[in-house]
RNA sequence: GCCCGGGUGGCGGAAUGGUAUACGCGAAGGACUUAAAAUCCUUUGCCCACAAGGCUUGAGGGUUCGAGUCCCUCCCCGGGCACCA
C-alpha cells in the first residue's frame, strides 16, 4: 500500500517541532554545509530530473546528519531572469505576480519530496533583501576597478531583446531560447573576469571536482603560451616609413621566415581606417561589409574571404615587405586582431593563401629538403630557407627566433570578459547613476569612468519599480529606460539631476553568491555574517548539473576570489568538493515545455508515496548518471517498502534471540556497503543491498529488533517516513533507546572481523577456465589447497597430466596451466 | 576537425585484472481465489532434446596464467568546443 499523507504529515510535525533539519547556525560544533543547485523556478513547477538530483542531495545530507554532522541544507528559488520573464509574457502576467503564484507551488513541492530542508533559511533572488546585496556586489565590483563600460561587438538575441555573455551563447545560439545570436556594437557592463584567468586554473588543482567540470573550464579559459613579435608597418599614405608596427601572437615563431602576408580582422581594419592609414576604396568597403555580414550572424561563415589593404608590414625575422591583408578569419577577440600568414605550415594559412594567389614557403622541413607542398605541414621539423636559423630543431628555434626578431613571450587566454549588463525588466537594476555635468566635466568616482557614480550603499537597494509595461523593445535599452521617475537621480557628487543605469543584471550574478546568504537571509545591515561564514564555509559538499560547467561554476568561482580579495572572507574556492547529477529523459528525450514530454512529480507522490518515488529515483542508476524515467519502475521500490512493513509485523518479542552468525555477517557487510556506497553517491548499488538484506531478514522465523534497527537505520536516508514510522514503533520494546528521530542517528558502526568469512568458495580454474568452486577455509595454503583439489572426484578428469604452473591467489582462486 | 563521457540480458543496471550478468523491472509457469488484483513460490544471457560441453560485455588485434576492466586500431551513441593563430 502506498504510503499515506496522513503518515507523511506525522513525521514532518515531529521533525519541525524538534528541530531536525534546523541547526542553530551560530552554535553547532560540526557543521556541514549540504548544498544543492538552487532551481529556477519555472511556472509548471518542479521537474522529475530535480526531483531526482534534490532527494539524491539530501539522501547524503542524511546521511552526514546520521553520522554526527549537524547538517545544513538550505532551499531558495533562483527566480529573477529571462526565464520567468519570458513565461510571463507568454501568458500575460506580470512576472511580480507570477513569481509569487510559482514561489508557493514551488514551496508546496519541495515540501513534499521529503527533504530535511532548513526552511527558516529559505531566500529567492527576486525579493529586495537579497537584490540589495546583489547591487552591492556590484558596486563594490565597481569600486575595485573590477566593472567597467565599454563600447563593443556583443552577442545579441533577437528574440529576447537582450545581451548575453559568451557562456550564454551555445554554438551560436541563444541558451534560453536557440534563436540564432547576432553581433551588435553597445556599451555595455562587463566584470573583469580576465584578470582572474591564471586563478581560476590555478584553483582547478586544488578542488576536488569531476574531470569533466575542470577540462570544460580549462578549455574555455583557453590558456595559451606564445610569444608576441612586432612587424613595423611601411607604406602607411602620409606617414613616415616603420613609424606604426603592429603586433602579432603565435605559438610558432619558428616559421618567421615563411611569413608572406599578414592578416588582421576587419575590426582592426576599421580602426586603421578611422586612423587614416587605410585609405583603398576597396578595402574600406570590405571592413563596412564583413562587418555587417557579422551582426546578421555571430559566427562569420566558413569562407574565407579578404582583401589588400594596401599598406605593409616588415618582416623583423628576414627584413622582408609582406602585404597586409584584412581578413573574416582572423578573430578581433583573441590575441592582437593581427596575425602572420605562414601558408606552409598552417591550414587555414594554406586556405587563404591558395585562395588569393599568395606565395607559400616552406621553412619547417621532416627531412631537410625542400617540398611542393599539397597542404599545410604544421609539425615538427628541420628549419630551412630560414636564413642562420637553417638547420636548427623547429621547437628549439622558436625562443632563438623571437628574440632575433625582438619579441617576447605571451601568454593569451581564450576567456573573454563577462557581460553582465541586461535590457530586460524582470532582474536587479544595475545600481549605477550617470551624470552627464560630471562627464562633461571629466569627473567621476573612477577616473577611467567619467560621469558614472556607484549608489551610495546607504541607498540601497535600487528597487525595481512596478511597471505595467515591462517588454523588452530591442532598442538596445532596458524597459525600465521608459520609467521617467525611475531614471531621474541626483548626482551622487555635485547633486545635479543624472541618469540611473537603466540596465539590470544577468541572472548568474544573483546565484554567485546565494550560498553565502542562506547562512543568514535575514540580515539587513550585511550581505553575511563573517563568523557563521567562517564556521560554515566554505560549502562541504555541492552537486548541481553539468550544464552550468562554463556559467555559473565559473561565475561562483570569479566571485569568491574577488571577496577574497577583498578580505571579506579566507578561502578563494567555494566548493571545494562537487559532483554532478545525471540528466533524467523522458522516452529517451531530454525533457522540455516544447516536446510536451515533462513528468510531473506531484502524480508520483500522490500515487505512489514520497518514499517508493525518492528511492526509485535512487535505484535507477548512480546519482552522475542519467536515464530515462519509465513509471514501471516504481513498483520495484513500492514493492519493498511494503515489505519493509510487512516485516515489522514479524519481529521477535524478546531482545535475547540472536542471529545467526552468517546473517550478523550480512547484517555486518551492509552497514559497511551501504555506507561506503551513499558516500560515492551510488545510491542505486545501496539499495540493492538493503533487498538482499531484507531478502534474508525475511526467511527468518522472526526478526531480532535490533536487526530490524539496524536496518531501518540504514534505509532511513532513502525512506525517510517509512523508516521514521517504523522505528519510533520500536519503543514498545523494553530495551530500546529511543532517540528522538531515526535522522538523528547514530549510523550504525559494522565490526570488521564479524564480516570476515571463514571459509569462502575458492575458484579452480584449468586454464584460465572455472571448473569449480570449492568451499575451503579461509587462509589456506597453496599446497593444502591444491591436495584437496587432486583429492576431488570431479576434478580428476583434467589432471591426467601435472600442471605446468599454478597460480594461486589467496582466498580467491587458483588458476592451473595445463 | 579537436576534447570529454559512454556502448554489458527483453529493460534499468552490478562487477579492487580473478565465478560476467548482483539487485530490480518485465516475461513465463505454479500456489491462493468462483474470478481478477495483490501476495507467495519456481524459471529466466545465448547455442544444444537433456546432460556434458561450448559461446557471450560495440568490432578487430595485443599484453596476461587470467581482460567488461589495461594497451593499440576502428565503429556507433551522447555532450562540449570549434578559423583561438
Amino acid at each position: 500500500m502506498a504510503q499515506s499523507k496522513t503518515l507523511q504529515n506525522k513525521w514532518i510535525k515531529l521533525w519541525r517541532k524538534n528541530k531536525v533539519y534546523e541547526p542553530d547556525l551560530k552554535k553547532v560544533k560540526n557543521p556541514f554545509y549540504n548544498l544543492m543547485m538552487f532551481p529556477y523556478p519555472s511556472a509548471e513547477g518542479l521537474h522529475i530530473g530535480s526531483v531526482r538530483t534534490f532527494t539524491g542531495v539530501d539522501i547524503y545530507g542524511r546521511f552526514k546528519r546520521m553520522q554526527g554532522h549537524d547538517v545544513f541544507e538550505p532551499i531558495g528559488l533562483d527566480g529573477f531572469g529571462i526565464n520567468s520573464e519570458n513565461y510571463a509574457l507568454k501568458i500575460g502576467k506580470h512576472p511580480a505576480k507570477l513569481a509569487k503564484i510559482t514561489e508557493k507551488n514551488f514551496y508546496r513541492q519541495l515540501d513534499a519530496i521529503g527533504n530535511g530542508f532548513a526552511w527558516n533559511e529559505c531566500l529567492e533572488t527576486y525579493d529586495a533583501e537579497y537584490y540589495k546585496w546583489t547591487q552591492w556586489i556590484f558596486v563594490q565590483m565597481f569600486k575595485k576597478g573590477l566593472a567597467y563600460r565599454k563600447k563593443s561587438p556583443v552577442n545579441w538575441c533577437p528574440s529576447c531583446k537582450t545581451v548575453l555573455a559568451d557562456e550564454q551563447v551555445l554554438s551560436g545560439e541563444c541558451e534560453r531560447c536557440n534563436s540564432a545570436v547576432i553581433k551588435k556594437d553597445l556599451e555595455q557592463w562587463f566584470f573583469k573576469i580576465t584578470d582572474y584567468a591564471e586563478r581560476l586554473l590555478e584553483g582547478l588543482e586544488r578542488i576536488d571536482w569531476p574531470d569533466q567540470i575542470k577540462i570544460a573550464q580549462r578549455n574555455w579559459i583557453g590558456r595559451s603560451e606564445g610569444y608576441s613579435i612586432t612587424f613595423p608597418l611601411v607604406g602607411i599614405p602620409g606617414e613616415e616609413n616603420r613609424k606604426h608596427s603592429v603586433d602579432i601572437f603565435t605559438t610558432r615563431p619558428d616559421t618567421l621566415f615563411g611569413v608572406t602576408y599578414i592578416a588582421i580582422s576587419p575590426e582592426l581594419g576599421l580602426e586603421w581606417i578611422d586612423k587614416g592609414w587605410i585609405k583603398k576604396e576597396e578595402a574600406i568597403k570590405y571592413v563596412d561589409n564583413s562587418i555587417l555580414a557579422r551582426s546578421r550572424k555571430e559566427k562569420s561563415s566558413e569562407e574565407k574571404t579578404g582583401v589588400f589593404s594596401g599598406i605593409y608590414g616588415i618582416n623583423p625575422g628576414n627584413q622582408e615587405k609582406v602585404p597586409i591583408w584584412i581578413s573574416n578569419y582572423v578573430l578581433s577577440s583573441y590575441g592582437t586582431g593581427a596575425v602572420m600568414g605562414v601558408p606552409a605550415h598552417d591550414e587555414r594559412d594554406f586556405e587563404f593563401a591558395t585562395k588569393f594567389d599568395l606565395s607559400i614557403r616552406e621553412v619547417i622541413s621532416r627531412d631537410g629538403r625542400d617540398h611542393d607542398l599539397r597542404q599545410a605541414y604544421a609539425g615538427e621539423g628541420v628549419l630551412i630557407n630560414s636564413g642562420k636559423f637553417n638547420g636548427t630543431n623547429s621547437e628549439n628555434a622558436k625562443e632563438e627566433i623571437t628574440k632575433f626578431a625582438g619579441g617576447g613571450k605571451k601568454i593569451n587566454y581564450r576567456l573573454r570578459d563577462w557581460l553582465v549588463s541586461r535590457q530586460r525588466y524582470w532582474g536587479p537594476p544595475i545600481p549605477m547613476i550617470f551624470c552627464k555635468a560630471c562627464g562633461d566635466a571629466g569627473r567621476g568616482e573612477r577616473k577611467d569612468m567619467s560621469g558614472w557614480y556607484s549608489v551610495n550603499e546607504k541607498e540601497l537597494p535600487v528597487k525595481l519599480p512596478f511597471m505595467e509595461n515591462y517588454k523588452p523593445d530591442g532598442t538596445g535599452e532596458s524597459p525600465l529606460a521608459k520609467s521617467k521617475k525611475f531614471v531621474r537621480a541626483r548626482c551622487p557628487k555635485c547633486k545635479s539631476w543624472a541618469s540611473r543605469e537603466t540596465d539590470v543584471s544577468d541572472t548568474f550574478l544573483d546565484s554567485s553568491w546565494y550560498y553565502f546568504r542562506y547562512l543568514d537571509p535575514k540580515d539587513k545591515t550585511r550581505p553575511f555574517d563573517r563568523q557563521i561564514i567562517k564556521k560554515w564555509l566554505p560549502v562541504n559538499m555541492y552537486i548541481g548539473g553539468a550544464e552550468h560547467a562554463v556559467l555559473h561554476l565559473l561565475y561562483v568561482r570569479f566571485i569568491a576570489k574577488a571577496f577574497y580579495d577583498w578580505k571579506l572572507i579566507g578561502f578563494d574556492e567555494p566548493f571545494p568538493k562537487f559532483r554532478i547529477n545525471g540528466l533524467i529523459t523522458k522516452d529517451g528525450a531530454k525533457m522540455s515545455k516544447s516536446r510536451g514530454n515533462i513528468v510531473n512529480p506531484d502524480d508520483y507522490i500522490e500515487k505512489f508515496g514520497v518514499d517508493a518515488v525518492r528511492m526509485y529515483l535512487a535505484f535507477m542508476a548512480p546519482l552522475g548518471e542519467g536515464g530515462d524515467f519509465r513509471d514501471a519502475g516504481i513498483s520495484g521500490t513500492t514493492r519493498f517498502l511494503a515489505r519493509v512493513e510487512k516485516l515489522s509485523e514479524k519481529l521477535a518479542k524478546t531482545s535475547k534471540e540472536g542471529l545467526s552468525e552468517k546473517m550478523e555477517r550480512l547484517l555486518h557487510f551492509s552497514i559497511k556497503k551501504i555506507g561506503e556506497d551513499i558516500e560515492n553517491l551510488h545510491f542505486n548499488t545501496a539499495i540493492s543491498q538493503l533487498m538482499i538484506l531484507l531478502n534474508s531478514l525475511e526467511s527468518l522465523p522472526s526478526v531480532p529488533w535490533q536487526a530490524y534497527e539496524i536496518f531501518l537505520k540504514l534505509l532511513a536516508p532513502l525512506a525517510p517516513f517509512t523508516s521514521e514510522e517504523y522505528y519510533q514503533q520500536l519503543k514498545k520494546h523494553k530495551s530500546f533507546r529511543k532517540e528522538l528521530s531515526v535522522h538523528l542517528g547514530p549510523w550504525p558502526k559494522y565490526e570488521a572481523k564479524k564480516i570476515a568469512l571463514e571459509s569462502f568458495k575458492l575458484i579452480v580454474q584449468i586454464n584460465g577456465k572455472t571448473r569449480a568452486a570449492l568451499d575451503m577455509p579461509v587462509g589456506i595454503t597453496e599446497k593444502d589447497a591444491e591436495k584437496r583439489i587432486f583429492e576431488d572426484e570431479n576434478l580428476k578428469k583434467y589432471f591426467s597430466t601435472s600442471p605446468k604452473k599454478t597460480i594461486f591467489v589467496p582466498d580467491r582462486l587458483i588458476n592451473f596451466v595445463i
